[in-house]
Parts: C-alpha cells; structure tokens; sequence
DNA sequence: ATTTAAACGAGACGGTACGTCACGTCTTCTG
DNA sequence: CAGAAGACGTGACGTACCGTCTCGTTTAAAT
C-alpha cells in the first residue's frame, strides 16, 4: 500500500544525468569558491539545469552539497564503500594510517574545501546535521566501531571502554584543529593523538 | 615611528557607546535568531546604528562576531579574565569541573547560539581564524596550558607531554561534538573524555 | 533576423501588471513628491514590485518616467494620439486654445510636477533627451508642424518659414518660463507669445 | 538696531579664500562631472575645505553653485558686468552677435556643463528659482530691456510691446532647445529666431 | 602682545538610497 | 510532466552622500 502525498515529484521521472551534473558541480564550485561565495544560482548554472530542478529535489544548499558527498562516498558506480578499516592486528599503526589519510584529505584544497562547506552547513543546521548523523557520520563511525570493538575484545583495549567516546577522542582533536585552524596539521601531531588516546584507552 | 596608511578612520574619535551597542546588538541576535538569519542591516538596525558604522570599524559580520565575544572574555568593565583554572591539586576533578561548566554553556542557546555563530564564521574565513587563534582561543589556550604545565611538573601528567596534544585530547571532542551534534552532550561525556585523556597522558 | 544579444532580458515574459505598477507609481509619486524626493526605492515600494523589476527593464529613473508619459500619451488602453492639433481656420485662435490648455496643465501640481521631474532629468541625461527627442517631443512637434504646414500652404505663415523655428518661437518661451519660474503664466501670457510669434511668421 | 539672529554665523570672520576655492571647485568639477556627480562631499575635497563650511554659508548645492556664478559674473576683482548689451543702432545685428557669442558659450561644455548643472537645480527648487530670478536672471534681463526699450523708443519695436515677452520670444526658444536637447545650436538658428522675433515685435 | 571666541579642516555619526546579488517561487515553453 | 530557462517579490549586501555633530587648530577681533 502506497501513501500518496500531494506536491511530491515523481522520483521515478527525475533526470540522473542533471542529478548528476547538480551534485559535480555543487563539489566542484565548493572547491573552487569555497563556502562563501558558493550559490545554488551557480550550481544551477554550472550543471546547465533549471533552478527549480534543485529546489525540487533538495531542501537546501546544504543538502545538495551532503548528496554530493554522498554519491561521491558510495563511489561513482555506486560500487560500496571500503567498508573497513585496516587491520594488521596493530591497532596503533592502522588508525596512524587512517588518520594519516585523512590528514591528506583535509590538507588537499580540492577536497578540504568542498569537506569544510558541508561541515559549516551542517553545524549550522539542525536538520542537516541529523542527516548528516545518519547517512554520513553513521555509516563511517559504524566502520571505525568495527575495527575498535575488535581491538577491545582482543584486550588491546579496556572492556568498558565506551566506543563513541573512543572515536571521538581519536578524531574530535583532528577534526576540530582542522575546522578553526587552531593548529598545523602534521603526522605528527596525527600519531600523537593516536598514541594519546590509545594509552588512554587501554587496560589497566 | 608608525607607518601611515590611507583610508585608516580615526580610531580617537570612534564612538564607544555605538561600538558597545553594536557588539551587544551582535551577540544577542545571533542568539536570537541563529547564525543563518544574522545580517548586518539587523544588527545595525538593533543598536540603532547606521551601516556605514559598522563597516568603517570591521571588515566583516563574522569580525563584529569576535569582537562581541572579545568584550565578554575580558569583562565589561575591562576587567581581566578568570585568569586561571582551578587548581585544588585534583586535575581530574578541576577539569571535569571546566568541562561540565563548559558544557552547560554550549546547551544554553543565549550562550551556545552565538558561539556557533562565531565557529562558523571561524571555520569559514581563514584571516578571521588567524584573529581567532590569537586573540581568543588563544588566551584560553595560554591558562589551559598553564594548569596543565603545573600538573606536568607535580608528575600527574608524563614529562614529554605536549600540552597542546594534551589540550586538544581534552576539549576537541566536545567541541567536535557540539558542534557537529554527533551526539549528546552530558556531564557523563564529559567526564568520560576527561578519564580518557588523562589516563593517555599520565606517566606510565 | 535578430542578433541576440547576452544579458538582454527576455521581453516576452515580462509582467504587465508589473510595468502599469511601475509606471502608475512612478508618475504619481513625482506629483506628490517632486523632483528631489523621487526615488526608485520608493517606486518598487509603491507599485509592490522588486527594485530589480526595474533596474532589469530601465535603465534610469529618468527612463521610468519617460515611460510613464509615453503610456499616458498613447492613452491606457493603447488609443493613439489626439493625432491632430484644431484646425478652426484661425490659426492664432487654434494655438491660443492650445497655449492656454498646456498652461492649465502646467498650473497643475499632479501634471505639473510629474513632467519637471521629467523634464530635469531629460536636461541631466543626452541618452534620454535623445530617446525624449525621438519617442515623446517628436511625435508631438510632427502634429504642431502639420498644423503650421496648413497654415503655411492656405498662406496664413510666410512659404519661408523653418517649421522648427517656428514651433520653438511660439511653445519656447512657455516652457522656459514655466520651468525656471521666471515670470508668471497668464492666460495673456500665453496670447501674447502667439501673436508675437505669429506676426513675426506671417507673410511680409 | 541691528536684529540679533541666533546660529547666524558672524560673516565679519568668514574666510574669503575658502569660499573662493568652494566656489571655483563647485563650477569646475560641474563641468567635468556634470550634474549628476557633482557632491557637496566632492566639492569640499576638492576644495580642501570641511564640509561644515559649506553647510554654514549656503543652504543647498546649487545654492553654491548659483554664488559659483554670481561671481564669475561680477568678475573675479568685484568688477562690475558689461552693464550693457551692444547697441549700433541696428537691433538686428546687436542681438544676434548677443545670441551667437551665448550660443558658443552654450557649446562649450566647460561653461555649459556647470550652467546646466545650475538650470537644472533652478528648475526642481523654487527657492532657489526666486533668488536666481532676482540675482542672476534680474539684472541680466534688465539689461536686455534696457537695450530693448531704447529700440521700442526709436520706433524699431511696436510701441505696445511687452518687453519680457520679447526678451522670452528671443531667448526663450534658443534656451529650451539647449536645455532639452531637441535641436541643433547653429548659427544659422540664433539669426532666426531674432528675425522671427523681430518681425513679431516691429510696429505694424 | 595676549587672550578668546569664532570659523575652520577633518571626519565620525545616524540615515537614505543606490545598484547588485542570491534567495525561493512562479510561469512558460520544450523534449 | 520533468526539466531549462528565467522573471518575479524579497531582502541583504557593501557604497556613496546626505546633513549634523564633535573634535582640535588656526586666526582675527577685543582686550
């Protein structure tokens, strides 16, 4: 049994290809102009599509850039994600690695810049920010919770460590120096913090 | 011998009660209406101020932002600040004292609603982040070293600590979470994140 | 075949309802405000229309204006013009009745004023005199010169008489006095110009 | 008895230099801007000069402008005006030697721009209107009576002649068309209208 | 010659309007 | 009927001037 709604466009006729061009050129532009000066007339402009082709489909800026990110996690043939982290048995090493490429990431203009837009909508927007939650966030944290319950069942940390506080006290630090520039961001300082929040971490 | 510049106002004949209505107006609509509906045309309005006023004295809306909090940090009558973090000899206790007052502003919006205005506006424009790290993390970072340095020498935290490692280990995850609102904010959290940075930053 | 141009907006869609708005606004807030006090903002405001559903369509004030009398002239429902000046045989009797009408229009405020504003902002700006020259001022100095061209052929005004001289001698003078205030504007005023000019154009 | 007036600034003390350079820098920047860019703001800077200057001495910027020209007509040293229009006997020739010599002045925009500038602020203040009839227009056109009614008393101009309607049927057409643009400024155009007005105004 | 009160230059101020940009809605036409 | 195109009402942007209002600083008359 359907539940039909009025006002609601018919996802079965929507155009993938302008979907397509609206989500590479909201990237793209984010990159290019960065937060400020990025404009859905822009985006709309840049994707050769109608305004309203946006506004059908996407609530907000904001939206449009997080189904960039998106399509772009769940890669370009829709092929799935990584879907897990490395694990060499060294947990040390291996979130050095993963924090190391993010590290990477966040240093390329190219994708830090499109990576900071999303963040300040998100923060700025409650709505966003519970999308955000569960179908950005969600998915990866789910992935790093994977790789550090295993290190907890293997002991290599403490059986009551809570994992949220564990993810967020292995990659709070990064994100938050990164987003107000509080700091350099070296590998250095990434392997700190895997070591700080690691011994914290472990049994006693 | 000062290097004069053109177009420079003259900051002797600046009027103080504009500037103080301003920044007031500023901090209490970002708190009222949230950082996206935040203009200059209302914060002018509000403080009953023409625009022109505004835009000889700060290059931007996110400038007025900082300096809003700037007069808040150091005390309306030009008071210093705190100065200091507590210091009962107990570091697990003082800080999970700070962050849980801490934490009550960040669920108070006539505090936290500014607050993000400003880490927006932060995140988004690098030459305010460098005013930023300066001027108000800056100076906070300065007494939260402080207590820390302290705690290093007495042997609480391990001599090759380095305390902004240390400092990011303690507050980034809650300032990551509140802003992002990956998750909630309670006193458990906050004594949790404390129990786990300073179990990875004691001596072993 | 047309050669398109960019950025020129496209005439077909335009409001109607929007541009009588302006117009109306336009021509009405002249008369009640004068000269000085005209202004775009106020227009937009008055007909409840965007300021950029101006500036899109005109590119001046003065140009709103002069469209305003040009829908005037050509009558609300698109009539054309009065399309001929009396023609009672008597020459200076038909120019009086004529003289004396413009006078009553230029003794009142809410035709008056509208057409000042007009007229100063024709001395202001060459492009629009030349638009005034060839849409407003020509069409109507083509049905003085016919009426004179009669006059000349039934050899009531000398075979060597320039139309143009002729119409400036006889409606220059009112006009000039009217608009700089230089003297009083009597119905005697406006007979004797006629009989100068008259006498002065007439067969020798 | 003198009549104490309050904020009436005390003339005795007025610095001649700055109203020379406020007047010079009014009529110049007139004619290289032309109305429409001409500021008081721009004027006191060009002038080196306060504005408050400006606001103490002349209630208006064409008032500033109108003195602009008041002076240049009373000459730089205080010198009195030519007093009288040329008069060889032939009123023919005289005026239209007068109305050639104003015709290049009207064709040379460094003259004609800042006239223009002055016109146009007479015609949208009546203020104003009155104190140019009276200082500016007034002496002027008594000197054209002047000329004139010599000429009606040598029996060259009917005896019921109305002097201002004369002196408006001859230089009444020749303003209009400078003003609004509607025709060319020839000679050829100067000598008739004086013919033609001539004629009009010669006894029967 | 010194005092002193004004006019002065400078320019910050509260405003108004400018002309532009982007918003989100809407309407029209095309594929 | 989704989409492209883009005009519309709205509102904020950042700028230019308005006319008023202090500020020191000349400067010329009255001491």
């Amino acid at each position: 049994m359907t539940t039909p709604r009025s006002k609601v466009p018919n996802a079965a006729r929507r155009s993938q290809s302008s979907r397509r061009a609206i989500l590479t050129a909201a990237f793209d532009l984010a990159g290019e102009l960065g937060y400020g000066r990025l404009s859905i007339e822009a985006i709309a402009a840049r994707a050769g599509v109608g305004k309203q082709t946006i506004y059908r489909w996407w609530p907000s800026k904001g939206a449009v850039l997080f189904d960039a990110f998106l399509m772009l996690s769940e890669g370009p043939e829709g092929e799935a994600e990584p879907a897990a982290l490395p694990d060499t048995g060294d947990l040390a090493a291996d979130l050095k690695a993963v924090l190391r490429a993010t590290l990477t990431e966040l240093t390329d203009p190219r994708i830090s810049e499109p990576m900071r837009a999303l963040t300040i909508e998100v923060a700025g927007d409650p709505e966003l920010a519970a999308l955000y939650a569960e179908r950005l966030d969600g998915p990866v944290r789910e992935i790093k919770r994977r790789r550090l319950r295993v290190a907890r069942e293997s002991g290599q940390l403490s059986p009551d460590v809570d994992l949220d506080v564990a993810i967020d006290s292995i990659w709070g630090p990064l994100l938050n120096r990164w987003l107000l520039r509080t700091g350099p961001l070296t590998p250095e300082y990434a392997d700190a913090l895997v070591d700080t929040a690691l011994r914290g971490l472990r049994p006693t």
